[in-house]
RNA sequence: GAGACGCUGGUGUAAUGGCAGCACAAGAGGUUGUGGACCUCUUUGUCGGGGUUCGAAACCCCGGCGUCUCCCCA
């Protein structure tokens, strides 16, 4: 029999891990909320020029990592390999550059690189992110990071830095390049291969080289901000000044820049500082910036945009790293059994009721004997069990056991939702409506008529 | 995309080129209807495909996957 594995790069989310994000995306989903940033969902499939549009002057870089797809030998389709194209996509298809601006976007979506995996790169990942169209203002980068820098504070993540640069918008670029090139060009001799190519393509990234003798070439390098105008040092001035005021802990980083082209202005990133994440270089559990072209780039008018992506299974790591519990309990509270082996509808019977006022209920449905099944449901983690005991269920009652405390009650079936609920909690229900006037809230407008 | 190292039941691990074993987990039963113990029994493996050899988990080649480094990192 063949035995078969994940693709490479890929993995299970198994139940408890499952759990963990599902609990990340409550919590990072209800923020957005909070923040007035609804989630859009768009397909994991676009057309390839999607991305390779957006990704501008670098795009052979991007298009080597896109994981291509194909339908009846029609290719042309990609994975998404990142999130804000996509956006920028359906905010331009949809035409909500004609609805009162700004608009904003939350997104919670797997991603997908053909990348060569690694310590915390698979080739399918999970990413949150914000995106804020049509906000020139520098205070609206701020809101991104006020977001961010709150959410890792909600979640309990603080082994990381918050580092921020400008790199001047799309006029000040081209003169910043101009400048780089001829600093760098000067030492072309000595910059090794890699650092040779980033200055053909894109100088900024020469920052990130790693050899030592080209880092120190790089901090004789003309500073971006000498470089860029009044205008841009002026909205980065009021970014920086943004967080001074919210006591939002920074770095100006100069030597922060990010992978793409339509980066303008402000650039961030939220770097973990554990040792375990920094001895590949640095690991960002949240990165973005100011986009002020991309709209126009992607075929649309020029609408300016901020935003940020996070890494979910990056921030989920680092939570584990930092020994934050997150709540990925996956077991029954409740195990229904019995002692007569052939009633197996009296056991969902029993567990009915309880379900419904929202305990987690599992049925053992064997015909064991009675110590097996409760031996079973304590290796399932149940707190208690809900016995049908062959004499009870005469009486129309069941027992009602503690499998911490090792004690029982005898109990009437009508009874048993309150019995059970002294000994485990309840699991809120979800609902499609909100129920108006809970927890003493101010009940909403309803339409009479529905 | 390039390189280095690795891969033995579900998990963790043994086995000079010579009988693939152990522990835990899992399943069935028992201790004669109230549990994690104990006892008995059972299931399950050399990542896949070739080759060398009397004989391969081990040596060689190809592929898969993982970890790490480079590249890249939207």
């Amino acid at each position: 029999m063949p035995t078969y594995q994940a693709p490479r790069g890929m993995r299970d989310l198994l139940p408890e891990e499952a759990a963990g994000f599902d609990r990340l995306l409550a919590v990072t989903l209800a923020r957005a909320q909070r923040y007035g940033y609804p989630r859009i969902v768009t397909p994991v499939v676009e057309d390839r020029e999607v991305f390779l549009r957006s990704a501008g002057e670098t795009s052979d870089t991007a298009g080597k990592e896109m994981y291509d797809v194909s339908l009846h030998g029609q290719g042309g389709l990609a994975l998404r390999p990142e999130g804000t194209a996509p956006v920028v996509r359906a905010y331009l298809e949809h035409g909500l550059h004609r609805a009162p601006q700004p608009v904003r976007f939350f997104y919670w979506e797997p991603m997908f690189r053909g990348q060569r995996p690694q310590k915390l790169r698979w080739r399918q990942f999970w990413q949150w992110g914000l995106e804020l169209f049509g906000a020139a203002e520098a205070i609206a980068d701020v809101e991104i990071i006020d977001f961010t820098n709150g959410l890792l504070a909600e979640v309990g993540l603080t082994d990381f830095v918050l580092k921020v640069n400008t790199v001047g918008d799309t006029a000040s670029q081209a003169t910043v390049k101009a400048a780089l090139v001829e600093y760098f060009s000067a030492y072309r001799d000595e910059l090794d291969d890699d650092c040779k190519q980033r200055l053909e393509g894109s100088v900024l990234r020469i920052f990130d080289c790693k050899n030592p003798n080209d880092r120190k070439i790089a901090e004789g390098a003309p500073k971006i901000r000498d470089l860029i105008s009044d205008e841009d040092r002026a909205h980065f001035a009021e970014v920086t000044e943004g967080l001074d005021r919210l006591g939002i802990r920074y770095e100006i980083d100069d030597r922060t820049v990010r992978g793409f082209d339509y980066y303008t202005r402000t650039i961030f990133e939220f770097i973990l500082t554990d040792p375990e994440f920094t001895q590949a270089g640095d690991i960002a559990v949240a990165g973005g910036g100011r986009y002020g072209g991309l709209v126009r780039t992607m075929g649309g008018p020029d609408v300016p945009g901020t935003g940020i992506a996070g890494g979910v299974d990056v921030l989920y790591f680092a939570l584990k790293k930092q020994g934050v519990k997150i709540d990925e309990s996956v077991d029954a509270d409740v195990y229904v059994l019995s002692g007569d082996p052939n009633d197996g509808a009296d056991r969902i019977q029993i567990a009915t009721p309880l379900r419904e006022a929202g305990f987690r209920v599992a049925i053992d449905y064997s015909k064991r004997s009675l110590d097996k099944q409760l031996e079973s449901a304590v290796k399932h983690g149940a707190k208690v069990a809900v016995i049908r005991g062959t004499e009870e269920s005469r009486g129309g009652k069941v027992i009602v056991r503690d499998l911490m405390a090792k004690e029982q009650r005898v109990t009437r079936l009508a009874a048993v939702v309150v019995e059970v609920g002294r000994h485990v909690p309840k699991r809120p229900k979800p609902r499609l409506i909100d129920e108006p006037g809970a927890a003493g809230e101010t009940p909403f407008l309803t339409d009479p008529k529905s």
